[in-house]
DNA sequence: CCGGATCCGGGTTGATACTG
DNA sequence: CAGTATCAACCCGGATCCGG
């Protein structure tokens, strides 16, 4: 492991976490709890294969992830974060917060998952009638699909075709971003290109209202 | 510039801050305030002056650091961080609470400043009676030689000889940190090697009551 | 399909020397 | 003081291959 050799506790963490990847492989265990190599590939679009694994093997080492052989029907290799490596949920969510402004510049060949949403959902999001039924929205952007849930107070996120929304979303990831962050209304969004169907209600019910500053 | 060319604000955050060095120029400027380059060379013992250079330039086009040309007497280039490059202090003060278990761990070959104890004591300390006048601990280790002032409910660290100190600390830098996470008493610092002279209340004055956890 | 290992070309880093 | 210039070594990304 290759070290700044200084007796400083950030020069100390960026000796485990400094390396190219490390921190975005953090990130996928957080948004999508323990996964296999396959779904961290897919969330990590761009690693090279080799890097993944070398990756995985350092944060071992430092205690921050652990491996798992799943028992069938799964028989498979899954990776978790070590309560150790939880504790770096401040850390990404900080760098998150940081480089939220970064993500109004347009950025065309960029790429996108659904699960990514995460953050920005847990930072921008409330549910602002928590006493009604839980709703749902669907969200569809860049082939990716997610759900928004609110319910009881809490506004969760999960990836894949929910069965049953309240409304159904399609949209660029920037524009989504933009209605999610509360920088562009929904009719404006809907002018650029944004389709909701369904319940318009049941999306606002989420939103912030107004633009959130971070 | 590197991109990972994700639509992630995680991942444009480490587009600019994640090359090797970047963050801890960062954490200099946040620790020492506006310096000249030679300041940043002493503050980052291992960097390599073109790479130094490099990151200064990366880290101005990103609208992170500024350079100004001071008048004289000063007479030379002073680097700042901008509003946006402050903005990195809960990055930064992240990555160093994540960081502090893996101080204790010995290392005997790392460099150490004085002005990089700013992040400790701001986490640790705390000025226990803030009635009292103002009271200052001299620090020395590793041939670096810090003030820590307790006055009016503050703690702040400066480097360099103060003028007078009520107490003057010698030891280790390792056994400081113990000293000062609380995770070590003075007593037992003083058998392996601390040295206090003059007032011990000083020093107690502003160490916490119980080990700090981070 | 899963979880990698291996190889290779090119870019980045780090040490040293040097300069206006 | 504030950097450039140079160069060797290393790291990264892409492609390919391979044992379960």
């Amino acid at each position: 492991m290759r070290s700044y050799r200084q007796y400083c506790s950030v020069a100390k963490a960026l000796d485990v976490l400094g390396e190219r990847w490390t921190l975005l492989i953090v990130r996928e265990l957080l948004a999508q709890g323990a996964c296999r190599y396959t779904d961290l590939r897919r969330g990590l679009p761009g690693i090279a294969t080799n890097l993944l694994a070398d990756r995985l093997r350092e944060l071992e080492a430092a205690g921050i992830v652990e491996r798992e052989d799943a028992p069938p029907p799964v028989a498979t290799t899954l990776f978790r974060l070590t309560e150790r490596g939880a504790a770096l949920e401040p850390v990404i969510r900080a760098l998150g917060r940081w480089g939220t402004p970064l993500m109004r510049a347009d950025a065309p060949g960029d790429r996108f998952r659904g699960h990514w949403l995460t953050l920005p959902v847990s930072m921008f999001l409330a549910d602002r009638t928590p006493h009604e039924p839980s709703t749902t929205v669907e969200i569809r952007a860049a082939d990716e699909i997610a759900v928004i849930e609110a319910a009881a107070g809490a506004v969760t996120l999960r990836t894949g075709v929910p069965s049953r929304a309240d409304a159904v979303v399609t949209t660029s990831p920037q524009l989504l971003l933009s209605v999610l962050s509360g920088h562009m209304g929904i009719q404006e969004a809907t002018r650029r290109g944004l389709t909701l169907q369904g319940s318009r209600a049941a999306l606002e019910r989420v939103l912030p209202e107004a633009p959130v500053t971070v």
